[in-house]
DNA sequence: CTGATAGTCAAGTGACTGCTTAAGTGTTGC
DNA sequence: GCAACACTTAAGCAGTCACTTGACTATCAG
């Protein structure tokens, strides 16, 4: 029932970023420093900051400090969570397309209601 | 390979929303128009026509207007493109456990870490 | 034509994003 | 201790987002 869900909301926004989206690709091959995430790209670590912190907060990644260094590390349980809503959306609509041709084969071929004018 | 795609960005950008994942959830059911998709939300048919372009601005949905009622319907092809990245990740994710797994089997259990000594 | 219906355009507003710079805090190596 | 390092906090700023209200444009029914 709720498709109005915040976790959603948070998953699919976190993903609306190239650069988050780079993130995770590069977590889901190993854990990883922020210098070293932050390295290859022309951002101020702060802004990497803030970029993990969104990943964090909506369970996609999780950290852990080890002295002064923070690694990041992927969940990939979140990332099912949003696969899995698309997922049952496309299931639907190959479910209404079986009924369509169910439908068809035992209707006659009809026109599509042309209302009103011949002008 | 382009990770920093501007249309992912708009599909999940389009997809962090409640009300609009509701009208995808509606829409693959099948057609409808404006004030159909409007009818049960306590919102503005503006700020309901503004979530409806959003959504065709990144080709969620299409729309045809007949008379003086436009009828949206779902276009489920972005929606596999969105689906189809998160799928690719949770791949290499269950490829690198395997991986770790054959590592595992064929070395003698060992602590992680101590690595960065050489740089 | 007249009025109701279905949608659209425009402008404004308050909140949120993605970034920045500057100034911290805690760790490690010497 | 002291400096380099890895990260953190805080403040600020331009741009975008999700809405709103109010006015407007087409249809369609009678």
């Amino acid at each position: 029932m709720p498709n109005h869900s915040e976790s959603l909301d948070r998953v699919f926004q976190a993903l609306a970023d190239g650069t988050r989206r780079d993130f995770v690709a590069r977590l889901i091959r190993g854990p990883a420093s922020v210098s070293q995430l932050a390295q290859p790209l022309a951002m101020s670590l702060p802004a990497v900051m803030q970029h993990l912190q969104v990943l964090e907060a909506c369970g996609l990644v999780s950290s852990e400090k080890v002295g002064r260094v923070r690694t990041y590390q992927i969940d990939p349980q979140v990332l099912r969570t949003a696969e899995e809503w698309i997922a049952r959306q496309r299931t639907s609509w190959d479910q209404r397309l079986d009924r369509l041709d169910d439908h068809l084969a035992e209707q006659p071929p009809e026109q599509p209601s042309e209302q009103g004018s011949t002008s």
